[in-house]
RNA sequence: GGCCUGAUGGCAGAAUGGUGAUGCAACGGACUGCAAAUCCGUGAAUGUGGGUUCGAUUCCCGCUCAGGCCUCCA
């Protein structure tokens, strides 16, 4: 089998994918922090990493994958200050939100989903034992790590601690024994949300819950640990710092991979910025969108930045229903077992094995889609296949079977073609199928003339005619 | 200011030390009663200046430009 491979942001290089255990796998991705509708650059993570968990799935027997939900956080608290709604209804309200956002892009869920509010035990024995280790410190109701205390400190993202005070110019906690120094713990008023602690009532830093939530699920080393490329520094570090030193000898994850950002006007999407267009906003413009903006993040690779416009959505939308119409032509299946279908779907994928190259991927889909598109509806596939260099001869059916399984590994292509197509279920279907029907019946006694009436009426109604032979089917536009 | 990425046709976007995929758009042809769909084909690209090499878009250095991080961030 193909060996795997990713570029590890840890070691700046493209490695060969060995996990610690054969038979399981573990992964850990940064989820969302509750307060707000996910935004469109929040999305490209979690479809990005469901799309890798699928790719795991197909080749270990176990895989593990682990996503948080940030649900205790100034930010959070701040929302409920403004709006008056109770922390806890904020938090509900917003996970419940991105789930179906994350379930309309295709993602399926992770195996395991802790939230930080549940998994407080676990931090505080993780900062005492980073306190007992002699790397972190209590001072006035705070803990700190101390940054000194770890030697490789600044080895993830690339720099040194020196580099970073050089160009910071934020005020330092007179607490902070070194300026660097971040908080594991801090305290809360009675306002605020607070759990009792060795260090008084208190809340967690943001940086430990990622680090006792994938020690308690995954333990103290796993395989991978993924994010957006903006969370290296300091998220990632932090996590690495305090893990690596809670844990001595413990490499924490082995693979760090980070996809790239979305910009908007050539800008990164952030809510700071207020550049931000939600999930929401887009899945309302069509039953289509969710599988679009999925697609328009896999033909990019994931660690390339992404400039989102709506002609690009529109363009992925296009592409789908020159896919959809390929699968919702009435095909022989193919055998389950059949040899060519899985070959074919096997060279689809391959790409997905060097660092998760969905763009090719997607590309030999589309080659998929021209075969069977040849192999049913006529004309000549030695192009294709002298570029791609096989010798496939695909019967009709093989390589719709090979485009859908393929497909299925990247998360598209599993709506129904002809709910794709023709829309949800409508009342008007049977008058439809009626002037159609009346129309063949035009044609058959070359009443051009009358054919071209009732295709003109149709069209007017947004339904566009597919004439192939012997039969005619429809489509909404 | 420091550190890090990146720059490929009109747009999007792969790949590669030896004649640069694919998609969208455009144009032409086949098919069709005409269309649509489909197939075939055409035009069109490696930011810039050096270096290494028989050969560089690919490797190295400078420059320009863009983006990211250094502060909450996916």
């Amino acid at each position: 089998m193909t060996e795997l491979a990713f570029h590890n942001s840890a070691t700046r290089r493209r490695e060969i994918f060995v996990p610690i255990d054969a038979q399981h796998v573990r992964l850990y991705v940064c989820g969302p922090t509750v307060y707000d509708l996910a935004h469109l650059g929040n999305a490209r993570p979690v479809v990005v990493f469901d799309v890798l968990t699928r790719l795991l799935r197909r080749r270990f027997p176990r895989v593990t994958y682990v996503r948080n939900i940030t649900d205790v956080d100034d930010k959070i608290n701040a929302r409920s200050r403004e709006s008056g709604e109770p922390i806890g209804a904020i938090t509900a309200r917003t996970t419940a939100d991105f789930h179906r956002d994350m379930e309309a892009l295709g993602c399926l869920p992770p195996d395991e989903e802790p939230r930080a509010t549940d998994n407080i035990a676990p931090m505080v024995e993780m900062i005492e034992k980073l306190i007992a280790n002699g790397n972190a410190y209590a001072a006035e109701g705070h803990v700190l790590f101390s940054v000194p205390s770890y030697a490789d400190y600044g080895k993830l993202s690339g720099r040194t601690p020196d580099e970073m005070l050089a160009g910071a110019r934020v005020d330092v906690a007179p607490y902070k024994r070194d300026p660097g120094d971040f908080v594991l713990w801090k305290p809360s008023d009675d306002g605020m949300p607070g759990w009792d602690s060795p260090w008084g009532r208190g809340r967690p830093g943001w940086h430990i819950e990622c680090s006792a939530m994938s020690w308690r699920y995954l333990g103290a080393e796993f395989d991978i640990h993924g994010g957006g490329h903006d969370l290296i520094f300091p998220h990632h570090e932090n996590e690495l710092a305090q893990s690596a030193c809670a844990f001595p000898g413990s490499r924490f994850a082995r693979y760090w991979l980070h996809n790239g950002m979305l910009l908007v006007d050539g800008e990164k999407m952030s809510k700071s910025v207020g550049n931000f267009l939600t999930v929401r906003d887009i899945l309302g413009r069509g039953a289509w969108a969710g599988e679009a903006f999925r697609l328009l993040l896999l033909k990019t690779h994931y660690r390339a930045a992404i400039d989102y416009t709506v002609e690009r959505l529109d363009e992925a939308h296009t592409e789908l229903d020159d896919f959809y119409a390929v699968l919702a032509r009435d095909l022989p299946e193919p055998d389950a077992d059949d040899a060519l279908v899985a070959e074919m779907a096997e060279w689809a994928l391959e790409p997905l094995h060097d660092d998760l190259n969905t763009a090719l991927a997607i590309a030999r889909l589309r080659d998929l889609r021209t075969l069977e598109n040849v192999a049913t509806v006529g004309g000549s596939d030695t192009a294709v296949l002298h570029r791609i260099g096989k010798a496939w001869e695909p019967e009709s059916g093989q390589a719709a079977a090979a485009l859908r399984q393929a497909a299925a590994v990247l998360g598209l292509l599993g709506s129904d073609p002809r709910t794709w197509r023709q829309g949800g279920q409508s009342d008007e279907v049977a008058a439809i199928e009626a002037a159609i029907a009346a129309r063949l019946a035009a044609r058959a006694a070359k009443n051009w003339a009358e054919a071209d009436r009732i295709r003109g009426e149709l069209s007017a109604q947004g339904i566009v005619l597919e004439d192939t032979a012997g039969a005619t089917s429809w489509r909404r536009v």
